[in-house]
DNA sequence: CTGGACAAGCTTTTT
DNA sequence: GCTTGTCCAG
């Protein structure tokens, strides 16, 4: 069984898949059958190696991913895969501190995960607490400070030095105790717990230790150092460590994934081996050709020579917009025209920077009637009801999550506003207790005027009553229950949209309660805090998937779309503030290789940010790529240099006429590439008179528009 | 205590 | 341009 589907590796990936043992490294370019590497590898640890598949740790970079693994392995090796501990190092984590939660000191064992706006809400009560102005200290930058440290897994107090860091040290403690009080982990904690849990705990450690014969790492390339700690800590005993990646493809710097990882892996694990996989299954010779051209540029990577045995195919299409609407509808009937040629909505991807330049696309989409899906972004989860919803259960499952508390004590509206709130606190705080406690006591000992006092006790009581539901029904039955009975389904009853949202999220009890593992609330919080909108998302319908470029790694889809080439954007005028243009360069390699048969670029001239127009350059990385391999068109060719009246677009038109008869004036077409020696590669965009005589307004990426002399272009 | 009106600040990227 | 937070009248 396993030998017979082993024929379809090439040698590389035999060699990676039946490695003896220890330490070992597969450098996996894009599209080389990673994920693929590692599933084969676990059936045959399995199936050949007779390795108990309890024995098996297996690390991804999404639940959706584990998901998958999960599924294929099922299919390989029947009934073996249940057994498995595939999971994020989230998930993974989670799961171990939920056991071993009477070790951990300062937390109880039904602790709930804060996401990252509570995180700034608990930031923002501690600010308050030590009276310090949000316009000094940014909540915001104060959760990148304390996430930067729990990536590193380094006390914060090391770095350290000015009054500023002081200050921000304090507000750091400060939250650590409101963490601790509230019984709150954030996803920084659940990694830094674990190896602190290890680091203390001999016995702890000794029991994993024993248990995983063998890690497996996908998505080496992202791994912080926290992840690198916990996975060194765990690989000591039995030292068979697989960690598959591909350093071209690191994105995640910023979340403090460290490239070291992956370069020193020879030397943090002695004797480590290291297998390339060079061979691309996916895309077609002129993707390919041009992915690598453009990583050439950068510096800082494993050599590595990409090749494919796939057909050349088609060129890449880069169409210069006038303004992000023209951009969006020209993707719009490019899109329509693809259907056209038969291809399916769900093979088809659009890739952009920023989530916020979803909106516009969404909106010419919903206007030409093409079915899309947004995926990730500030999408489900961060829609209020669904958080209200949320921070009902989670109170309901532990009664000390203040923030939680706070979100529903008013919601629906029930009389409880912020001067009886505020007593409560200071109740709270005199007597020493939790805010609910403190909610009791007053009640009890009339701490509170007559009018709150009813409606807080009415509030106590039905949270009591809920408490006491939950742990005799399960998710879907304590979900109507819970809509009923705090009044919130009658707050949705005018709200369509609104009342959809929380249908959805009935959708997710039953999607939870399908998985068979549970049917606790516990266990359903924990599942909902770790799975993301990639995880849920459903290829098989027939709808254009929209995401971030960071969301689309380990994806692939026959057509790519990646729009907002422009600088500032793609670069992120962030990471070039930063120097940080190479891993940005990644980004859109990631993006670029997801394809398999046709990429479709763009960037628009103007483009609204803040709400006033701006004038944009095309990005920089357009002039990394070979020029053959990029067929360029812009606004203003498509329609012969004239004004563009709606509904006229390249992809529309283009049956009627093709590109290449776009306003030609003498040997300067408008849309060519040509280039000039300062400012390198351009697009003409339109030409004035003829000969050598002949003034050319050309686009050059990172320099914009400029008018020169035909004299001084070549090519 | 509630809800509406207005101002301010905002956009990287995510487990 | 949009969303979130703040202020004030009812």
């Amino acid at each position: 069984m396993s030998s017979a589907h082993k024929n379809k590796l090439n040698p590389s990936q035999k060699e990676a898949v039946s490695h003896p043992g220890g330490p070992l490294l597969v450098l996996a370019g894009a599209g080389s059958g990673k994920t693929r590497i590692i599933t084969e590898r676990i059936a045959h640890l399995i199936d050949i190696e007779r390795v108990r598949p309890f024995n098996i740790l297996a690390v991804t970079f999404t639940n959706k991913a584990a998901g998958e693994m999960r599924e294929r392995l099922e299919r390989l090796i029947p009934g073996q895969a249940r057994n498995l501990w595939i999971g994020t190092f989230h998930s993974i984590c989670l799961r171990i501190l939920k056991r071993e939660a009477d070790m951990l000191e300062g937390f109880g064992k039904d602790f709930v995960i804060y996401d990252p706006g509570d995180q700034i809400k608990v930031i923002k009560n501690c600010m308050a607490e030590l009276n310090l102005s949000e316009k000094v200290f940014a909540p915001r930058s104060v959760r990148a400070f304390i996430d930067g440290a729990k990536n590193k897994g380094i006390d914060p107090a090391d770095g350290a030095a000015g009054l500023y860091d002081r200050k921000v040290l304090e507000i750091y403690e400060a939250y650590e105790a409101a963490m601790r009080k509230s019984n709150a982990l954030d996803f920084g904690d659940l990694l830094n717990l674990t190896v602190r849990l290890f680091s203390e705990n001999r016995e702890a450690l000794e029991k994993y230790q024993t248990q995983f014969h063998h890690i497996l790492v996908d998505e080496y390339q992202d791994t912080n150092r926290i992840q690198y700690m916990l996975v060194e800590l765990l690989s000591r005993k039995h030292k068979n460590l697989f960690v598959v990646g591909d350093d071209n493809q690191s994105i995640y710097g910023w979340r403090g994934a460290d490239i070291r990882n992956i370069l020193d892996f020879e030397n943090d694990f002695p004797q480590a081996k290291i297998i390339k996989l060079e061979e691309n299954y996916r895309s077609t010779k002129t993707i390919r050709d041009a992915a690598n051209r453009l990583i050439s540029k950068n510096t800082r990577r494993h050599e590595k020579n990409l090749w494919t045995g796939n057909v050349r195919g088609e060129r890449l299409y880069f169409y210069l917009a006038r303004d992000e609407k023209d951009e969006a509808s020209g993707i719009a009937a490019r899109i329509r025209s693809l259907t056209g040629e038969g291809y399916q909505r769900n093979q088809i991807a659009v890739f952009y920077r920023t989530n916020n330049q979803s909106r516009v696309i969404e909106e010419e989409f919903l206007r030409q009637g093409v079915p899309y899906k947004v995926v990730g972004g500030t999408g489900f989860y961060e829609r209020a009801e669904i958080k209200d919803i949320l921070a009902y259960m989670k109170f309901i499952a532990n009664r000390l999550d203040e923030i939680s508390l706070r979100r529903i004590i008013n919601v629906p509206p029930r009389g409880i506003g912020k001067s009886t709130i505020d007593n409560l606190t200071q109740i709270s705080k005199s007597e020493n207790m939790p805010l609910f406690d403190a909610a009791i006591h007053a009640v009890k000992k009339n701490l509170l005027p007559p009018g709150p006092l009813s409606r807080v006790r009415r509030f106590s009581n039905m949270i009591t009553g809920l408490s006491q539901y939950a742990r005799e029904h399960d998710i879907g039955e304590l979900l109507d229950h819970m809509l009923q009975e705090t009044g919130y389904l009658e707050l949705l009853e005018k709200e369509e949209e609104r009342r959809e949202n929380v249908g959805e999220i009935l959708n997710l009890a039953a999607e939870f309660e399908k998985t068979g593992d549970s049917n606790r609330l516990p266990d359903f919080l924990d599942w909902i805090s770790l799975v993301s909108d990639v995880d849920t998302f459903d290829e098989k319908t027939d709808r254009v998937a929209f995401m971030t470029l960071h969301s689309a790694k380990g994806l692939e889809f026959p057509v790519v779309f990646i729009v907002g080439l422009e600088e500032d954007l793609l670069p992120h005028i962030n990471s070039i503030k930063n120097g940080d243009v190479e891993e940005e360069r990644r980004l859109f390699y990631v993006g670029l290789t997801r394809a398999r048969k046709r990429v479709f670029l763009s960037s628009a001239s103007t483009r609204r940010i803040f709400g006033s127009e701006q004038s944009q350059m095309p990005s920089r990385f357009l002039s990394d790529l070979p020029e053959e391999a990029v067929e360029y068109e812009s606004f203003e060719s498509a329609n012969g240099g004239t004004q563009r009246t709606s509904g006229t677009h390249p992809a529309g038109r283009r049956r009627h006429r093709p590109a290449r008869s776009a306003a030609t004036v003498g040997k300067y077409r408008v849309g060519q590439k040509t280039s000039h020696p300062k400012f390198g590669q351009g697009i003409i965009k339109s030409v004035e008179g003829s000969g050598d005589d002949a003034r050319v307004s050309v686009l050059f990426p990172g320099y914009g528009v400029k008018k020169i002399m035909a004299g001084y272009l070549s090519g």
